[in-house]
RNA sequence: GUGGGUGUAGUCAAGCGGUCAAGACACUGGGUUGUGGCUCCAGUAUGCGUGAGUUCGAAUCUCAUCACCCACC
């Protein structure tokens, strides 16, 4: 019985702990380290799919999806009846999709957490639901995903040590019942999800944990949720490490260009975020040379295109005086084009860190972009 | 020419004698990290057409004046 995806590590960076690998998927072969653009609703917003595919040098051969969203609209049973989440989206790269555990947290009011699952109310109409990790993978496995994430609890950073390690042992809980609820393991595979806070101990307990189970995939959640990006980097420093190394390792949520750098040099393979597709749809672009608010006045007259070490279709045909202008009138085309750029700039940037890697200089490139970008 | 009305930030305006001159849009800046977001937060009038006056106190009352609008000669 082989596992739907599987993982084969090239290389490791002698000065780092860089990685440079491939992801093998039912739907194609995904170069790590990757950033995956987010789909939330079976859509990359203000993109079509295959102008999604077409980014960078190389292409997006995997998105994210979100389990949550597509069950309670349109209805993961629409998704299988409409041949699979691939087809409905006509997606054809990989999709990973998130397991729900997330708006547990995100969704902080009106839930109720117990050992069987989560009770929640529905974003669109205020109906109650319950999701379980039974539930969740009954969900993922409708939708076809290629990768589907445990259902977990992504405790608030706020929680006391008590309460994070409760949480993480019932994440541990949790995971069992998704492993053992799910068995087309040919078709989809399982990551498991480690927490534990920023506490070490407790983060080395709960890799522990999940690691005897023997899955295709490991991610780190509990990260990025506010909490001071040193704080973030001393975690990663003392937990990446404590996955197996022959694992794909999937740091989630992260996804500005500063901490893709740090996590791929504490050896993280995986990433997702809706930062450059969320900020490209208020005005905010990432370019080589920083962060740039598209609304500032004083692109009024620059007629310079947005980045200029830049070769997507926004920074090859539209000047910053353009866009300013379509930000300021709120016209969708500003969406479209900020959107395509961020996911540019960002999936072009971790095709160069993977050359990089492959050429043993990830520090240097990494100094060279900070040099440009600047600190954040 | 006569009668009436209106003049408050870039725009539309609230206020109709008494702490700091509502609010909206626009403008300026900031935020956004497993998407409840074409969104959220913050800032911007030493001044209420102009000039006198009444009053302890006036954007608010009085007079004059200017501008614009409407109606009628």
């Amino acid at each position: 019985m082989k596992n739907a995806v599987t993982f084969d590590l090239y290389k490791t960076d002698s000065g780092t702990r860089a990685r440079r690998g491939c992801l093998h998927t039912p739907h194609g072969d995904v170069q790590t380290p990757v950033f995956m653009p987010v789909g939330t609703q079976a859509t990359i917003k203000a993109m079509k799919p295959e102008d999604v595919a077409g980014l960078g040098h190389e292409g997006v051969n995997i998105i994210l999806s979100n389990t949550y969203h597509l069950y309670l609209r349109p209805g993961h049973e629409i998704v299988r009846k409409a041949g699979g989440l691939h087809k409905f989206m006509n997606w054809k790269g990989a999709i990973l999709t998130d397991s729900g555990g997330f708006q547990v947290f995100s969704l902080g009011d009106l839930r109720k957490i117990t050992e069987e699952g989560v009770e929640f109310r529905s974003f669109i109409d205020g109906s109650k639901h319950m999701f379980t990790p039974e539930k969740s993978m009954e969900v993922q496995n409708a939708l076809g995903s290629d990768i589907i994430m445990a259902f977990d609890e992504c405790a608030p950073p706020d929680a006391d040590r008590g309460y994070i390690k409760k949480s993480l042992e019932r994440t541990t809980r949790w995971l069992r019942r998704c492993k053992d609820s799910h068995k087309d393991v040919e078709r989809q595979s399982l990551f498991g999800i480690m927490q534990g806070g920023f506490f070490k101990d407790l983060r080395y307990e709960s890799a522990m944990q999940i690691c005897e189970l023997d899955l295709p995939g490991y991610a780190i959640g509990g990260l990025s949720v506010g909490e001071p990006k040193e704080v973030m980097y001393d975690v990663l420093d003392n937990c990446v490490e404590l996955l197996p190394s022959d694992k794909p390792r999937y740091l989630m949520g992260v996804g500005s260009p500063d901490c893709l750098f740090e996590g791929v040099e504490r050896g993280i393979d995986m990433f997702d975020c809706v930062l450059p597709t969320r900020i490209a749809r208020n005005a905010a672009a990432f370019t080589s040379v920083g962060k740039v608010n598209l609304r500032n006045a004083v692109h009024t007259d620059d007629f310079e295109p947005l980045d200029p070490n830049c070769d997507c279709y926004c920074c090859r045909n539209y000047s910053r005086a353009y866009l300013r202008h379509l930000c300021k009138s709120n016209e969708i085309m500003s969406s479209m084009l900020l959107t395509e750029h961020n996911l540019y700039f960002l999936v072009r940037t971790m095709e160069k860190i993977r050359e990089a890697i492959e050429e043993d200089r990830f520090l240097e490139y990494k100094q060279e972009f900070f040099d440009s970008y600047g600190e954040f």
